[in-house]
DNA sequence: AGATATTCCTGGAGGC
DNA sequence: TGCCTCCAGGAATATC
């Protein structure tokens, strides 16, 4: 389940593999994920060099030196495949840069994208443009502001990406639980202390997800050629009914017909 | 406008 | 073993 850390950790991947040189070949094998790929992908990137990348939210960024940028989102089953041996079923894009790489964007339940975007444009692009701040970036006294007079549930504001950007189920929960909040608290109620608090926790998590992920990375040619995705000891998400460290018991509840993971004795 | 429900899709888990 | 149902998730869209 790519969210931030995953995506950020992806990008520095891809970035070891691409950055400088040149595409070489790019094959479309199938086009229908969330949005349909651009019909002229192929041609504008084939013989473009690659000369950044980046993230933004969950989107990953590939510029090339021909003003444009690919703009990737893994959705929820999506991956990158660095060398991978033979094509899979959900192989849907292929690239192969000039110094013999190649990559392919694996994704079986087709949630995620790729678009094709003219560079300049990638900050204000549909869906990018609509993403709140950047969780390294926000500042409590911000945050607190954008969450004044909400009543939905702070977990549930914290999974829109329109006021922070990138986190998703898992490091929603993660951040909730290290901040001691109560996912179901009104988040217009939270005190600035506690919002405070609860920016230190998801700096803290993600940051944490991403030196993990970078950790995994390391040995990113393993022999099945995937990407490592972070995989943690989780303090609340997916372990309900396991003990919490404070001598609680984790629990779960439906929040937005998601779930929740937190614990009741630490959580208020 | 804000909150909530529904939709897309496939693989894996669990039930019988 | 095999078949069935259900569930996971991000983001767009619909509905209250």
């Amino acid at each position: 389940m790519p969210e931030l850390p995953e995506v950020e950790t992806t990008v520095r991947g891809l970035e070891r593999v691409l950055l400088g040189k040149h595409i070489a070949r790019v094959e479309m094998r199938r086009g229908d994920l969330r949005r349909a790929f651009p019909p002229d992908l192929g041609q504008r990137l084939t013989g473009a060099k690659v000369t950044g990348m980046g993230r933004r939210g969950k989107y990953g960024l590939i510029e090339t030196d021909r003003g444009d940028t690919l703009v990737f989102h893994l959705g929820m089953s999506g991956k990158w495949r660095v060398d991978p041996g033979e094509l899979h079923p959900h192989d849907h894009l292929l690239i192969e840069t000039g110094d013999g790489r190649r990559l392919t964007l694996n994704d079986p339940r087709r949630f995620g994208s790729v678009d094709l975007v003219a560079t300049e444009e990638v900050d204000s692009w549909g869906p990018i443009g609509k993403l709140g701040t950047e969780p390294t970036e926000i500042g409590s006294g911000m945050l607190h502001e954008l969450l004044r007079g909400r009543t939905a549930p702070i977990k549930a504001l914290l999974l829109d990406q329109r006021i922070v950007a990138g986190l998703g189920n898992i490091y929603a929960c993660e951040a909730l639980h290290r901040a001691h909040i109560d996912p179901r608290r009104a988040a217009g109620r939270l005190s600035r202390e506690r919002v405070a608090r609860l920016v230190e926790a998801i700096r803290e998590v993600i940051a944490e997800a991403i030196e993990a992920g970078g950790s995994t990375l390391r040995d990113y040619a393993r022999p099945d050629g995937e990407l490592g995705y972070f995989s943690a000891r989780f303090s609340v998400y997916d372990r309900e009914g396991q003990p919490c460290a404070c001598g609680g018991r984790v629990r779960r509840i439906v929040q937005g017909g998601r779930s929740t993971f937190y614990c009741p004795r630490c959580q208020h």
